[in-house]
DNA sequence: CCGCGGAGTGTTTTT
DNA sequence: CACTCCGCGG
């Protein structure tokens, strides 16, 4: 190994060299976190620890293959680190120990299934379909799903979330419990039970808590500032045991409250693993400092105060960050997409470069000007693929494969047929309902087809692609193959873009033909989501367009952060509740600190709400005479159309 | 019973 | 503006 002393500094090294008990590393923005686990679990390895016994937790796939993948560099061995999401991490462990939990088999239902079963539910509880205004799927899901991630009730949620729907909490309730009971007995688990049932799977079975200790003997969780309560618990029950258990986080980077994460996590931290060494990483390696004065004083500003002051270990010179004024959206975009060229000739690639927003919905206008001036990007962040519905109307085919016993998934590949609406779905459901197996359900839907119904030869043909997909012999891919000469016809059907949304599905298929379980394939593809990148496959060094959500973790060499006025970020729904204003106070503090030396701060003056066109008013956080004194202004009214 | 069209509602971030 | 839900005509 290189010399250890030579990579990193005195604070760093000491987390790296601190193998046993409990830490706790409060890591500011670029001070070299990733850098730190990577040498960790490097040093661990080395010094005689096996991979399988080091358990490492992120918030991302992404993030965890690249720490692991970097230490690998140095020592393949860390290759076999365990990573990953603690969902990720959870799916794993049930599905070894889902006897525990009363089924031998367990399926992962994604927001839009949730919504479909709670929707069945909704339709089951009679006197709710009567009511005018009774919160709506959608809504039903989030109440639900804050209910177990910040561990309060119904009447909470609705009291502080949706105050408007204060009256319904008793039936809210009961539908919740119906929701419960259906997951229960279809065995299916969303997103939340994936925590739910592992905590309880830990808390309640001492012989497999001493197994997963006895094989992860060493624990680090990074991001714990965006962790939640189930995830604390987890990571408590994992490290009860040994008190090997490493964390890292940034309270002023918590940015997913919105799911119930909790910054107190890390303050409890200490309690519940008592003589944790608390170190703190404060030098900045990534910004030079003119970016990290105006960070500062934007966490100067927060109402709640943090401790520290990040110190740049660059060039104490560079360039002052500019604050850019345009007339609307589109000149803004044109501005963007000019001066990312011009960089480029600079000398920054497209790749070192990125452009950062509060919502995807915003970068529209944007993702036209590049592709006018062919402009190479990668949008991350926003709609999912498996949001889309032609991908849902394809995955639900697999699901069937593997479950058929998915109602939900019958009703969507049902109802894309001509001629059969909700009843008529409905009514073969009920029948394959009875089915013991697959290949009955195929029989019971042959019942269906009769000579009148103007549905009948859709079916056959239904059934009969399932029959032909059942015999998987075939391959994922050859299913696929079979799927896609199906589906292409109904998907023609259904929209105006079918050529683009078969593109999206020959890439699926892609990523699908790498697996050799369906149900592997249906679970990673829920829980790790590729994104929807709009890059096309020759093109290489593309500029990054995120979120600032997507964003975290990641930096570059030029950052632009657009549409900083009020209604976009702060984002409006936050306007009304102190707490949600400062953490997205503290979204606008991640996005300045990805930028390495040049950073765009940028705000346009015409704006629309609801469809209604406003006059925006700059954001609040920018609006304060110490984060403009260290900004250069300009106003950009130009139009260049 | 399906499916179209109009009315009304709410618009974000992600595993 | 976009999406969902509801009511009516075929």
């Amino acid at each position: 190994m290189q010399s250890l002393e030579q990579e990193l500094n005195k604070q760093q090294l000491e987390v790296v060299k601190t193998m046993d008990g409990p830490i706790l590393v409060i890591a500011g923005a670029g001070s070299g976190k990733t850098r730190v686990i990577e040498y960790r679990v490097l040093y661990f390895v080395q010094s005689g620890i096996l991979p399988q016994n080091i358990l490492l937790l992120t918030f991302t796939k992404k993030a965890a293959q690249e720490m692991l993948s970097r230490a690998a560099k140095h020592d393949a061995r860390c290759r076999y680190v365990e990573g990953g999401t603690f969902h990720a991490f959870a799916y794993r462990i049930l599905k070894k120990y889902s006897g525990r939990m009363g089924f031998d088999e367990f399926f992962i239902l994604d927001e839009a299934d949730a919504e479909d079963a709670i929707n069945i539910c909704l339709n089951n509880y009679g006197t709710a379909k009567t009511e005018k205004r009774f919160p709506r799927k959608d809504t039903l899901r989030k109440v639900f799903s804050m209910v177990v991630n910040k561990n309060i009730s119904v009447d909470d949620v609705l009291d502080s979330e949706f105050p408007n729907f204060l009256r319904y909490s008793f039936e809210v309730e009961k539908i919740r419990q119906d929701y419960i009971k259906y997951k229960k007995t279809k065995h299916l688990l969303d997103y939340d039970d994936l925590l739910i049932y592992l905590r309880d799977l830990l808390e309640k079975n001492e012989d497999i808590r001493n197994l997963l200790s006895e094989k992860y003997k060493y624990i680090m969780v990074d991001e714990y500032q965006d962790t939640n309560k189930l995830q604390a618990d987890i990571t408590f029950f994992l490290a009860k045991n040994h008190r090997n258990i490493m964390i890292v986080g940034d309270d002023a980077q918590s940015i997913y409250g919105f799911r119930g994460a909790s910054h107190e996590n890390i303050m409890d931290f200490p309690n519940k693993f008592a003589g944790c060494k608390i170190i703190k990483l404060e030098t900045n390696y990534r910004s030079q400092q003119p970016i990290l004065d105006v960070a500062n004083a934007v966490l100067n500003n927060m109402r709640k105060k943090f401790s520290k002051e990040l110190r740049s270990a660059k060039e104490k010179h560079g360039n002052k960050p500019d604050l850019l004024f345009f007339t609307n959206i589109n000149t803004e975009s044109q501005w963007i997409a000019e001066k990312v060229k011009d960089l480029e000739l600079e000398g920054i690639d497209f790749k070192d470069q990125a452009v950062l927003f509060r919502y995807a919905y915003i970068s529209i206008p944007l993702q036209l000007e590049l592709n006018r001036r062919r402009i190479p990007f990668q949008v991350f962040g926003g709609l999912r693929f498996y949001e889309t519905a032609h991908v849902k109307d394809v995955l639900a085919h697999f699901k069937i494969l593997v479950n058929h016993k998915d109602e939900i998934s019958w009703a969507r590949i049902l109802m894309l047929l001509e001629g059969i609406g909700p009843k008529t779905s409905a009514r073969i459901i009920e029948d394959i309902n009875q089915a013991a197996s697959l290949k009955e359900a195929i029989e019971k839907i042959t019942i269906h087809i009769n000579k009148k119904a103007a549905y009948s030869k859709a079916l056959a043909e239904m059934a009969a692609l399932l029959k032909i997909m059942s015999f998987e012999e075939a391959g994922i891919d050859k299913q696929f193959e079979m799927l896609l000469e199906y589906y292409y016809p109904l998907l023609h059907g259904k929209f105006d873009d079918a050529m683009e949304r078969m593109n999206d599905l020959r890439v699926i298929r892609k990523i699908a033909s790498d697996y050799h379980s369906i149900s592997d394939f249906l679970a990673d593809f829920a829980l790790e989501s590729p994104e929807k990148t709009i890059a096309a496959p020759d093109q290489r060094n593309p500029l990054t367009l995120s979120t600032i959500h997507s964003a975290k973790g990641l930096e570059w060499e030029a950052v632009f952060l657009m549409g900083l006025v009020e209604g976009v970020l702060p984002v409006s729904f936050s306007l009304d509740k102190e707490d949600s204003i400062e953490e997205e106070h503290r979204l606008f503090y991640v996005g300045i600190t990805r930028a390495k030396s040049r950073l765009y701060l940028s705000a346009h003056y015409e704006g629309t709400f609801m469809g209604q066109n406003q006059f925006n008013q700059i954001s609040r956080f920018l609006d304060s005479e110490n984060v403009l004194s260290k900004l250069k202004q300009e106003t950009v009214c130009r139009t260049w159309t």
